[in-house]
RNA sequence: GCGCCCGUAGCUCAGCCGGAUAGAGCAACGGCCUUCUAAGCCGUGGGUCGCAGGUUCGAGUCCUGCCGGGCGCGCCA
């Protein structure tokens, strides 16, 4: 159990003891100020309000009820009715050397992320999707529950004609396929140039969307190569990223044709199809407007074709039926909310998910340049992912080389590896993804604020301490004689109900912003408390190197949960 | 036109579903290295939380209207 969890079980029951509602809950939280003690309870007034009572009253009532002298100093009314709780030292100290627990029911949870187009090759686009649902993905697992990921690519529909028709013609000139489709993106631009300039090759793009539709066994082997090359170029690039996709994640849309009639019929059956201009369409009254008009969701297009919303209904009701997931998340970006509600409206009304069956879409914002547009070349092109990553390590290494000219360029080479990726990684993360964020490389690679190579600085000068010592932190018992010491400690603590938080709203940014302010508390720490020194106490400086083992420790498994790596010299 | 989201310090962003005096970082300024990594630490200045109402013990957070911006709205995904 977190020390929050535990606070709140035993104040709420207090407070239901004092005579608050049951609905009432004490809203145990860590304390805005330091005056305010470590945690505090917010939730008495507004208990008092509902029964009609006093709040200093029902406070006062509230320590009637309540012990928590094994874990408190004091529990003090303050204002007009907080609750603010003092923890003891000795106990701060005994549960940073105990076993970690909390309180978790395992759910079985799909994670929908990524989920590139394999027509292109993965660009600036799929960053967010692939690095936060990455993180997010370690940090349920970490927590005990059992993650499915769904690398739902896009490997199906009409762009496809076209690539296959240029593939052809290419191959009947005696060209190697892999060798065309080194560079992915050239041959899209190509294939897309022909289209729109060759009126015989764009009737061919899209009789060839109709033969792969029906099964035609050239064109499907075709298919099958250039999808097969577009995948392992997503994988070059998750290796790159530290990605924990891949092939065994993949659940391709083309998976889901064989379904897609059934789901046709099963909303038919159900009664909800509605014809519309010769397409199949599902109008749900809770989306209907002021103006009396309801946005369609299409299922079937006109002349038979499905289109993704059908896709996505089928893709949820294998996750529901054959996955068994308890919840389901998406990350795609905002754009697609209303998709996403109708999809979820649709789903739960075609009876396609049961009703425990949580689903949520995690969107998140554009990826901005410096000037506050939609990040792009110079030129105006999309960004390559694989040209972004180089250029992080690039800009890294420069970096590295400058602030340490003395490690040789092979661990100067890795160094930079880590930094620039996790530079990229940690911008994004550090982010609220609902909103738009601004891509800066000077403020990610930045060695100072809220940044990657901050978090990795304090991960290797922590190193350095134990490298000096010559050995790992010793067995000792904790002692919390400095503030500094004491912050830490409580800080250290609070990982868990930080990781239950992120897991519950899917903010990766609330674990960055621990990391950060643990990273400051071991600064602060590490300033005021002597370690090494000549003068300190064996028995403070064995507590003083199991507190720096434990932050950096915490600092590790935080950043790996982050898809960050550390580095012990830098 | 309708719908969703956003507007917090010069800049980039937090703000834990209504809680105490709105917080960081960058930038600016001032201190701290013969001492464990100064890629650090300590401190100072900087705000009518877009505007106007409302709800209540209490609003950056909830409601209404307005202003400004982004995005989405029938056969792409």
């Amino acid at each position: 159990m977190t020390i929050r969890q535990l606070l709140d079980d035993r104040l709420t029951t207090a407070l239901h003891l004092a005579g608050a509602p049951d609905s009432s809950s004490a809203q145990v939280r860590p304390s805005a100020r330091p005056e305010f003690g470590d945690y505090q309870a917010n939730g008495v007034m507004a208990a008092a309000k509902q029964a009609k009572l006093n709040p200093r009253d029902l406070a006062a009532k509230i320590l009637d009820n309540l012990d928590l002298s094994d874990v408190a100093d004091k529990v003090e009314i303050a204002g007009p009715g907080f609750l603010n709780i003092h923890l003891k030292n000795n106990w701060l100290a005994e549960q940073l050397g105990s076993e970690k627990a909390f309180d978790l029911t395992p759910q079985k949870i799909v994670v929908d992320y990524s989920s590139p187009n394999l027509a292109k090759e993965m660009h600036v686009g799929h960053l967010r999707s692939t690095i936060i649902g990455d993180a997010m993905v370690r940090v349920l697992e970490w927590l005990g529950h059992q993650v499915i990921r769904q690398n739902h690519v896009g490997d199906w529909g009409t762009q496809f004609g076209m690539l296959l028709a240029h593939l052809a013609d290419l191959k009947a000139q005696g060209d190697e396929i892999s060798m065309q489709l080194h560079d992915l993106e050239s041959f899209y631009r190509a294939a897309k140039l022909r289209f729109d300039a060759e009126p015989a090759f764009a009737q061919r793009a899209r009789d060839m969307v109709v033969k792969l539709q029906s099964g035609d066994v050239e064109c499907l082997a075709l298919w099958h190569q250039f999808i097969e090359i577009s995948l392992s170029h997503s994988e070059e690039t998750y290796q790159h990223l530290g990605v924990s996709l891949n092939r065994e994640h993949v659940k391709a849309e083309s998976s889901y044709n064989p379904d897609l009639a059934n789901i046709v019929s099963a909303l038919q059956s159900k009664g909800l199809l509605t014809e519309s201009d010769g397409a199949q369409c599902v109008f749900l009254d809770e989306f209907r407007k002021k103006d009396g008009s309801i946005d369609p969701i299409i299922i079937q297009k006109t002349g038979g074709g499905f289109l993704y919303a059908t896709t996505d209904l089928a893709a949820l009701r294998y996750r529901n039926d054959i996955l068994k997931a308890d919840r389901i998340l998406y990350f795609v970006d905002v754009r697609q909310s209303l998709h996403f509600q109708q999809m979820f409206a649709l789903a739960r009304k075609a009876g396609f998910v049961d009703a425990h069956v949580l689903l949520e879409h995690m969107a998140f914002g554009t990826m901005l340049g410096e000037d506050g547009k939609p990040f792009k070349t110079r030129t105006g092109g999309t960004v390559r992912l694989a040209d972004l990553l180089k250029e992080a390590e690039e800009r890294a290494f420069s970096l590295v080389s400058d602030k340490s000219p003395e490690l040789d360029e092979a661990e100067r080479r890795e160094i930079a590896r880590k930094v620039g990726i996790g530079s990229v990684k940690y911008a994004d993360l550090s982010k609220n993804r609902n909103s738009d964020y601004v891509f800066s490389w000077n403020a990610m690679l930045s060695l100072e604020g809220n940044t990657a190579p901050y978090l990795q600085y304090a991960y290797a000068r922590i190193r350095s301490i134990f490298r000096k010592l010559g050995r790992e932190a010793p067995e000792a018992s904790i002692q919390l004689q400095e503030s500094s010491e004491r912050a830490l400690a409580l800080r250290l603590l609070q990982f868990d109900e930080v990781l239950l938080s992120v897991a519950k709203d899917g903010l990766p940014n609330q674990l960055c912003l621990y990391l950060y302010e643990l990273a400051g508390n071991f600064m602060s720490f590490y300033e005021a408390c002597p370690i090494l020194k000549d003068d300190v106490p064996r028995d403070s400086r064995d507590s003083r190197l199991k507190l720096a083992d434990l932050t950096a420790q915490t600092l590790k498994q935080g950043l790996g949960l982050l898809g960050i790596e550390v580095m012990e010299r830098m």
